[in-house]
DNA sequence: CTATGGACCTGAATGC
DNA sequence: TGCATTCAGGTCCATA
C-alpha cells in the first residue's frame, strides 16, 4: 500500500497527538514480518517523544529506544482514544495515555520493531541500507547521476530498490518516469545528466503532489483517522493500461519488470 | 559487488 | 455456484 506519501500522511495524522504520551501496554496479534525484539511489557512506562519518517519507515522515538513501524503492502495505522475491539487483522495495539495506535495489516508484510537506538539491532540493519531522502536537501541531481551511473539494471528497478533514493514505490516510480519522459526499461547508467536532472525533479514533484492530495487510495489506504487519498485520480499512467495518454492520447502500455507491473506511454517515453 | 527470482501472506477479481 | 489462477502499494534473502 504505502509509499513515501502515504507513510508521510500517516505520520502527520498522529505525530503531534501521540507526542508526550506514556505507553501503557502493547497488545500483539498474529506475527508480523519481524519479531518485536523486546518483551512487550518492557515498553510500559516509556514515553513517545516524537514520530519521524525515514523512507517508508516510521520511527517512534521513545525516551528510551525507538519503535520502528513499516506498513508493508497492506498496512494501515489508526490512532484514537476509542477504538473498536481488535479484529482479525489488527496485529498491534500500542496503548498510550493519549490514545491507541493500531496497526491493521491483512497481509502481514508490515513490521513493528524495537531497538535500543536507531542504529542498533534489527532496526539499525534495516535503516542502514537506505538511500537518500528525496524531499531533503541531500537529494541532488549530480549525486543522483553519479549513483545511477553505477547501475546497469533498468531505471525502474533501481528506483524501487531504494538504495539510490528512498520512498519511491511502484506507483510513483511509474509516474515520475512518465513525467521525466523516460522508459522504465532503460538501464540506469545509460541516462544522460540532463535526463537524470529531469528525473530528479520529477520524483520530487510527484511525491510532493501526492502528499498534497493525501496519498493514493487504490483499495484500502486511509490516514490514521480514516481519511482517503486522491492522488490516484491524477495518475498519468499507473493503472491506466489501454487508456489514452493524458498528454498525447496514445494508449498506455503495461509491462512486467521483475514481479511488478510498469505502466508507460510508448510515445511520451520513447527511450 | 551487482542482478535476478523466490519468499513471505491474505483477499479481491477474473476465468473456466 | 464453485474452484483455480492471477494480481496487489514492499523488500529481504539466497543464488548465480
Amino acid at each position: 500500500m504505502p509509499e513515501l506519501p502515504e507513510v508521510e500522511i500517516t505520520r502527520r495524522g498522529f505525530a503531534s497527538r501521540i507526542a508526550g504520551a506514556r505507553i501503557e501496554g502493547l497488545r500483539l496479534g498474529q506475527p508480523l514480518r519481524w519479531p518485536l525484539g523486546i518483551v512487550a511489557d518492557e515498553l510500559v512506562g516509556r514515553t513517545v517523544v516524537q514520530v519521524r519518517r525515514r523512507g517508508k519507515y516510521l520511527l517512534l522515538d521513545l525516551d528510551q529506544g525507538v519503535l520502528l513501524v513499516h506498513l508493508g503492502m497492506s498496512g494501515r495505522l489508526r490512532f484514537d482514544t476509542m477504538l473498536p475491539p481488535p479484529g482479525r487483522h489488527d496485529h498491534a495495539d500500542l496503548q498510550t495515555t493519549q490514545g491507541t495506535l493500531r496497526l491493521h495489516d491483512p497481509r502481514r508484510f508490515g513490521a513493528l520493531v524495537w531497538a535500543a537506538a536507531a542504529d542498533a539491532g534489527m532496526a539499525g540493519k534495516l535503516l542502514s541500507t537506505l538511500g537518500v531522502e528525496p524531499l531533503e536537501p541531500g537529494f541532488q541531481p549530480e549525486s543522483f547521476y553519479q549513483a545511477l551511473g553505477r547501475r546497469s539494471a533498468a531505471i525502474k528497478q533501481v528506483l524501487l530498490a531504494g538504495d539510490c533514493v528512498v520512498g519511491v514505490g511502484n506507483i510513483y516510480a511509474c509516474e515520475a518516469l512518465f513525467q521525466a519522459g523516460i522508459r522504465p526499461t532503460v538501464r540506469a547508467a545509460r541516462l544522460s545528466r540532463p535526463r537524470v536532472a529531469r528525473l530528479h525533479a520529477a520524483i520530487r514533484d510527484v511525491l510532493q503532489q501526492a502528499i498534497a492530495r493525501g496519498g493514493s487510495t487504490l483499495r484500502d489506504f486511509a490516514g490514521v483517522t480514516g481519511e482517503l487519498g486522491y492522488f490516484q485520480l491524477d495518475a498519468a499512467v499507473y493503472g491506466r493500461e489501454g487508456l489514452p495518454c493524458k498528454r498525447c492520447g496514445t494508449p498506455i502500455r503495461k509491462t512486467a519488470q521483475g514481479a511488478r507491473s510498469s505502466y508507460f506511454c510508448p510515445c511520451c517515453q520513447r527511450f
